[in-house]
DNA sequence: CACAAATGGTTTCAGTTGATACCAATATCG
DNA sequence: CGATATTGGTATCAACTGAAACCATTTGTG
């Protein structure tokens, strides 16, 4: 035999990608049933309550969403109050988005929620063994954003 | 401080999806540009080359894709030549799908670069490491797969 | 055997997504 | 300074996705 045959079940880029949509899944419709955000809403609220008056093209570095997604996000909070979308002193163009009142509370209300599901998510795995998972995922992350054209040049090659 | 603060960046969920997220997109264009499939198009091929004849119900449970999904890449592929559709024998609804010559001629080609693919994304890992977030992986959809109710309503307790 | 329920597959429709084009403001450079 | 390129953000549009309705067939079950 030449080439071991490929087994789909054993492609890591499937088994990641069926893995993290049943997570996703779960955690979105949380969200979703609980306090009525969609996961772009809710990565808005956690990185402005970790990180107060961030641009919107800030937030999208920190989370890798696309500028679109950021927008529309903070809009819809916006329109429920939950963020406020000042005018930036510098930059007539941007605006600093903050939490309100009410946007901290219900960050108040969500992270702990968001915890324990995480807790739930990952009680198959032990404390060592999560810290493991995600410093291999930072690993992927990183040599994919930074490694990048070298990457696929070997992937082409062939 | 009663509660640690929840840094996003930390927030398991999240990291899984983005390095997904980012794989994905990696794998989906390489298959696009090099041979003009979709990830479902290629995972039906896929799959179909390691076992012949399946209906598209069985297709689906394997994939994890849902019953239109399969439809669509299914009827794509028969468009292009490179799966047939048999009507089964014992169930006139049910099409026993399998791969024609140009489909294994296809999938022939694709494999190869899959697997080239494949290591390079995940070059930054060593072989024992790609074998451990594999296994942490399967533990995590395990558990979500079956251990389902049980998990939620621990997290919903709080 | 008739009739209800379940199953394989397709169609339809509404919601989400991201690429692109776009507008306004700012930075850069001759 | 004025032209040009960049950048922050929004709007538009086409593609993708999945839920639900649907049709045809098959499998109970009385």
């Amino acid at each position: 035999m030449t080439t071991p045959p490929l087994r789909l079940d054993d492609f890591l880029p499937y088994r990641l990608s069926v893995t993290s949509n049943l997570v996703s899944d779960r955690v979105a419709s949380a969200y979703r049933s609980l306090f009525g955000l969609s996961v772009p809403e809710w990565r808005l609220v956690a990185v402005l309550a970790e990180a107060d008056g961030l641009s919107q093209a800030a937030i999208g570095e920190r989370t890798r969403m696309d500028k679109v997604s950021v927008s529309r996000a903070a809009r819809a909070l916006e329109g429920r109050g939950l963020v406020a979308r000042l005018a930036d002193a510098h930059d007539a163009r941007a605006r600093a988005l903050s939490l309100t009142a009410a946007g901290r509370a219900l960050h108040a209300l969500v992270a702990p929620r968001a915890k324990a599901m995480e807790a739930a998510i990952f009680s198959c795995l032990d404390p060592a063994e999560a810290v493991q998972l995600k410093a291999l995922l930072a690993r992927i992350e990183a040599s994919l954003t930074t490694g990048d054209r070298d990457l696929m040049r070997q992937a082409d090659k062939k």
